[in-house]
RNA sequence: CGGGAUGUAGCGCAGCUUGGUUAGCGCGCCUCGUUCGGGACGAGGAGGUCGGCGGUUCGAAUCCGCCCAUCCCGACCA
């Protein structure tokens, strides 16, 4: 394809748009890649929806290769699958709806579960139709309450959802171990570096989840990763639980009165200033902070829960929602505690705490504070703690969770080293569904001995519009964009750097040889000057770039690298043949 | 949803404090001429409901009120 700048849909910008935060995003706009349409809606100019084909054939390609095939469905909805899921009140906000003439409800989709489980339940009833996976790309919309980053998180945006139907879980996990493979394929083609980390399956329980995180600072993203390979999103880090201690030597515990010290702030000071340790100063990490929260289950039911940890950490508020789901955590009131007076607020103490206790309420606590650990924490009583209160000898939780925040450096639970915490921007999620639609909408096949069973089913989605965001965020530079080849516009960007008749000429002679030599050009024959043409080229991010010019006084043409810069010249006669190598390697 | 900010030509901005000719600058766009390897220069042009509604005033881009929209931080986010 040989395509002229003289007649491209295209204005690029001099200067940055004002509403562009990130460095790919800026380029993108200012390249004539996208304009924004609305919060969180954009439109995709031609180059840019080149890129976005580009992109979108890959995953095609590698989702058909391993057999999934594809679909599409309405973006535009009725209700009633949706109120059969239960997902037409749990979506929230977040669901944008709408009526018909009649006042009927309808949704824009933000994702087809409900749909895919239907119509399989429509077509197939025997399990020797499975395993089947179906995929569509398709434009999903959610109201976001903060569209943000551009493409990254847009409220109306493009992704590829497939969906495993298998009637066993072997069945499930070959399906997923098949998607997974296909997303690997498919990151790799795109020249998306990626992370693959462990993520939270939710309630369901049990099945797996991982996402594919392209690493980079600005994603929205938090995950971690170990010198030895593990790597995980911030809810699913697992803490190692160390060994426990012997306490022998431990006195027993005592109470002491500490005025005034509602907070771990307050009580280290109290205790360095008043009940100073022999060996060492008193630290947050010394005192047992109890955190306490109601829990709102989704059939009404509200209870409290302590979580103890660590005085020099804070609880997650993610990874304490991730813990509970389906409940969802709420702050516990003033009347809560009014409710419980066994809870003594800024003092409370875990041998008061427990399913067991008078108090009755349920307190799991931190991996970390195991058998033989001794802390200082609450005397449930205002202005009093207890010293050398030790797990196991003087109080024992109900259990333990993955509540507290993680940090950089924390040990990592392959005990390869420290974890270091990165950001990502989540290009790919693939997990085991498990048999939740499928129950609720009643997909059940008969098996070979001709009994009823419930579909167990695989959810995988890609988001190809973010997969856009995230090549450019990942490889945009000072210059402008610069694409991997095999998603970028065009292969050669040829500037016409002269007006002169022989440097015009050997230009438009050049472009038609490599368009038809199977290269695609994109060819700068605007009225500019070369300067012009040469900022935009590199800010358009065409990964070869030719300049026919002044250097054709001697016969050749200079050849550049968008990339590394590199700069070749070549001979107007050995430049088809050259090109056609780069672009084909 | 909490906090902060912004809204003036296609884009980026000034003007508003202290109301008063025809609302201005740069980029981009059109015409002519000169230029032509790193975002050229000169001359002449086109392009505006100053976010909307209401109020104060002889007079509002400017002051006041309400509304809307957008962006940033946070909460939220298969």
């Amino acid at each position: 394809m040989l395509r002229r700048m003289s007649r491209l849909f295209l204005r690029t910008l001099r200067e940055d748009p004002a509403d562009a935060e990130l460095p790919g995003h800026t380029a993108l706009v200012r390249a004539g890649y996208i304009r924004r349409a609305g919060s969180g809606m954009h439109t995709w100019l031609p180059l840019g929806h080149l890129v976005y084909r580009k992109v979108e054939r890959i995953i095609q390609e590698e989702m058909d290769r391993m057999g999934a095939q594809q679909v599409h469905f309405p973006a535009l909805l009725p209700r009633e699958p949706y109120e059969a899921s239960g997902r037409w009140t749990e979506y929230g906000d977040t669901l944008f709806r709408l009526q018909d003439r009649r006042g009927n409800d309808h949704l824009l989709a933000p994702t087809h579960e409900e749909m895919f489980t239907l119509l399989v339940k429509d077509l197939y009833s025997s399990y020797k139709d499975l395993p089947l996976s179906i995929y569509q790309i398709q434009t999903k919309y959610r109201d976001e309450a903060r569209p943000r980053a551009g493409l990254l998180r847009a409220r109306e945006f493009v992704m590829k959802d497939s969906y495993s139907f298998d009637v066993d879980d072997e069945g499930l996990a070959a399906s997923y171990e098949q998607h997974r493979a296909a997303y690997i394929a498919t990151f790799d083609r795109l020249g998306l570096d990626y992370v693959i980390v462990d993520a939270m399956s939710g309630a369901m329980g049990g099945s797996r989840s991982e996402e594919f995180l392209c690493p980079t600072p600005v994603g929205e993203d938090t995950f971690v990763r170990s010198p030895g390979g593990y790597a995980a999103n911030v809810e699913a880090v697992v803490t190692p639980r160390p060994d426990p201690l012997p306490y022998d030597d431990v006195p027993p515990a005592h109470v002491e009165d500490t005025p005034d010290t509602p907070t771990i702030e307050t009580l280290v000071a109290f205790a360095n200033a008043h009940l100073p340790r022999d060996d060492r100063a008193w630290t947050a990490a010394d005192t047992l902070k109890n955190v306490v929260v109601t829990l709102s289950y989704p059939d009404g039911r509200r209870e409290p829960l302590v979580v103890g940890l660590p005085g020099d950490r804070d609880v997650d508020d993610r990874r304490l929602a991730a813990q509970v789901e389906p409940a969802v955590v709420e702050p516990f009131a003033e009347a809560d505690f009014d409710a419980h007076p066994g809870l003594v607020k800024g003092y409370m103490g875990p041998h008061a705490l427990g399913v067991d206790s008078p108090t009755g309420v349920r307190y799991l606590v931190d991996p970390r504070i195991v058998e033989g650990t001794r802390w200082v924490t609450g005397a449930n009583e205002p202005g009093r703690h207890v010293f050398d209160l030790v797990c196991g000898r003087d109080f024992t939780p109900d259990g333990t969770i993955e509540a507290a925040e993680i940090r950089d450096g924390d040990p990592a639970p392959d005990g390869s080293g420290p974890l270091e915490i990165a950001r990502g921007i989540e290009i790919g999620h693939i997990f085991q569904l498990g048999r939740k639609y499928a129950e609720a909408l009643d997909l059940r096949v008969l098996d070979e001995h001709g009994k009823l069973v419930t579909v167990t089913m695989g959810s995988y989605g890609i988001g190809v519009s973010r997969a856009v965001a995230a090549i450019a965020e990942t490889t945009v530079d000072e210059l402008g964009l610069c694409w991997p080849r095999q998603v970028a516009p065009a292969d050669v960007h040829l500037v016409v750097a002269g007006k002169d008749a022989e440097v015009v000429d050997t230009a438009e002679r050049l472009a038609t040889d490599l368009d038809v030599a199977g290269v695609d050009v994109l060819l700068d024959d605007r009225q500019a000057s070369p300067g012009v043409k040469f900022k935009d080229a590199e800010l358009l991010g065409v990964p070869t770039i030719v300049v026919v010019g002044k250097r054709l006084a001697d016969g050749v043409v200079e050849v550049r690298d968008r990339a590394t810069g590199e700069r070749s010249e070549v001979t107007v006669d050995d430049a088809v043949a050259h090109l056609a190598a780069i672009c084909v390697s």
